[in-house]
DNA sequence: ATGGGTGCAAAGTGTTTGCAAGTAT
DNA sequence: ATACTTGCAAACACTTTGCACCCAT
């Protein structure tokens, strides 16, 4: 296994996904990140966040287009905004005997299930109005 | 509303789905089709799925990288090997007591919930002994 | 006839990667 | 000293789109 080292860019990644809570894109990092240092590249926030994500240290929404990544890594549901793209957290609990369930009646080693609700958000149903 | 005409091609990608019950991707669409009509394109092909997709004839499963097609469109779960990217339905029924429940608790309105279970196949779990 | 549909090729997105130089350990 | 990382730019994979011609209605 790869020794990865303790890089300012990592760590500024790191930083910048932690800061905010909405669930950020590869690319909303990277502009967080340039507003800090001017020379990390797209290349070094995609890597790091593929190793940080592999760590555990971050975890993934796979959304359509784009994953957005967040800090906290307990598995948990999330709300899909279809209008405006937000994305948040659930308070549902994650069903772990769900995959038991699944594991039993299929005969795969299920790791876990990812669940997004799709909806749309109090302020754009104002604006629909 | 747009009206959308019964062009051979539609007809052509249509049946090249619910031939399979794997979950094909909009490429695996193109070369079935191809196969039947050598002078279709990838364009037709996306084309018409979005538009099967939107009218609910045809349902798909968001997955990074691509999204997998099906005939199905009652509202289920998805499994998915992270091996060899298999796809299947799951037989877990669909849970609308949880829509309700998060409406209420966010203020959202909840259209549906998307599960995907992750997971090795039978298959995948032997070649890696 | 008329407006949606098609094939083609080019353009878009989001992401990965090869390389030479830089740096954490 | 070693080998992981970086910035850069090119390459990738998947999907959308502009256009001129075609065809279902």
């Amino acid at each position: 296994m790869k020794q990865h080292r303790n890089t300012r860019q990592r760590r500024l990644i790191l930083e910048a996904v932690c800061a905010r809570s909405d669930h950020p894109t590869a690319d909303q990092i990277y502009l967080d990140v340039r507003a800090v240092d001017k020379m990390i590249s797209r290349g070094t926030v995609y890597r790091n966040l593929n190793i940080l994500t592999h760590q555990g240290t971050l975890s993934h929404v796979k959304l359509p287009y784009t994953d957005r990544f967040e800090c906290n890594t307990r598995p948990h549901y999330h709300l899909h905004c279809t209008e405006c793209d937000a994305v948040s957290d659930v308070t549902v609990s994650y069903q772990s005997e769900l995959d038991k369930k699944v594991e039993d009646h299929t005969g795969y080693r299920i790791e876990r299930h990812r669940t997004i609700f799709e909806g749309i958000c109090p302020e754009c149903q104002k604006k629909k109005d």
